[in-house]
DNA sequence: ATAAACTATGAAGTGAACTTTATGGCAAGC
DNA sequence: GCTTGCCATAAAGTTCACTTCATAGTTTAT
């Protein structure tokens, strides 16, 4: 049983962040309960729980999300089928993110190229320039 | 010479965008400027301009980071050995978030490898809990 | 002449995940 | 018994890039 402070400490939170998230509904009675002074107290299983929610955010998962996989977690209410696809359709969103970001690289490293060749040969670089009619610079 | 919305049409932004880039500093009196009305009169620059604007945003840029960059494209104020560190700069930012996109895949291959296991050799999977010392499950 | 459509302004709202502020009740040490 | 420090709550603030709202002046079409 520990309070606040301790567990932020514990887990690398702050004590405003683990009050968020049991606002949130992301924690309940089994892992807060209140002394008679009110202060919050912490059983063990709120660490596990704040390991679970710190797994899942370092996947993609919003708060939201996080909720409702946490509820389900809770209940056992998915097939191991039904995580599975989960996962599958996690992955695929972050593989295209992944690939806005290539895009990015691809537009860097055109510019690179340009800017590039501007040191090294400006007349062809000239070219460059018609060639990919890019209006204002690049 | 156009209106706003003619302008939005064309660039594909909403004019409460266009006034928001002006608010912004983004466009100045090159781009717009008033009618006798008060209503705005954009130039050919501003269509140029907004172009600049996407291009920079499709990189990855903030807009604050574009109001600087405009602004020493405006004065010309860079060097192209600066514009070529500018970039690799960039580049660097963009691929550590693709890293961190990396290691979110990572985990959750794991995580399906894990649950395809359960599928298919239940014994096994309780197994690789053990090893991955994976608290609350995966 | 009147309604519809376009323009203007400034302020407030959106969403995500916290953080900060304001205010005040307990607790531990000296 | 007084200060220091931890705990509590509710509400507002933060960041970003817009979007929406409220209100009102202007232009165009019928």
């Amino acid at each position: 049983m520990m309070k606040i402070q301790e567990l932020a400490d514990k887990m690398g939170l702050t004590i405003h962040t683990i009050r968020f998230y049991e606002k949130e509904g992301l924690l309940d009675d089994r892992h807060v309960r209140r002394e008679s002074n009110n202060y919050r107290n912490y059983s063990e299983e709120a660490v596990e729980r704040l390991k679970l929610i710190k797994k899942f955010q370092s996947i993609g998962c919003s708060l939201a999300e996080l909720k409702e996989v946490l509820q389900e977690h809770d209940a056992n209410a998915r097939t191991n089928q039904q995580i599975i696809d989960w996962i599958q359709a996690k992955k695929k969103e972050i593989e295209s993110k992944k690939e806005e970001y290539d895009q990015m690289l691809d537009t860097l490293n055109k510019m690179l190229e340009y800017r590039t060749l501007l040191m090294d040969d400006p007349q062809t670089a000239q070219e460059m320039l018609k060639t990919w009619h890019a209006g204002s610079s690049v």
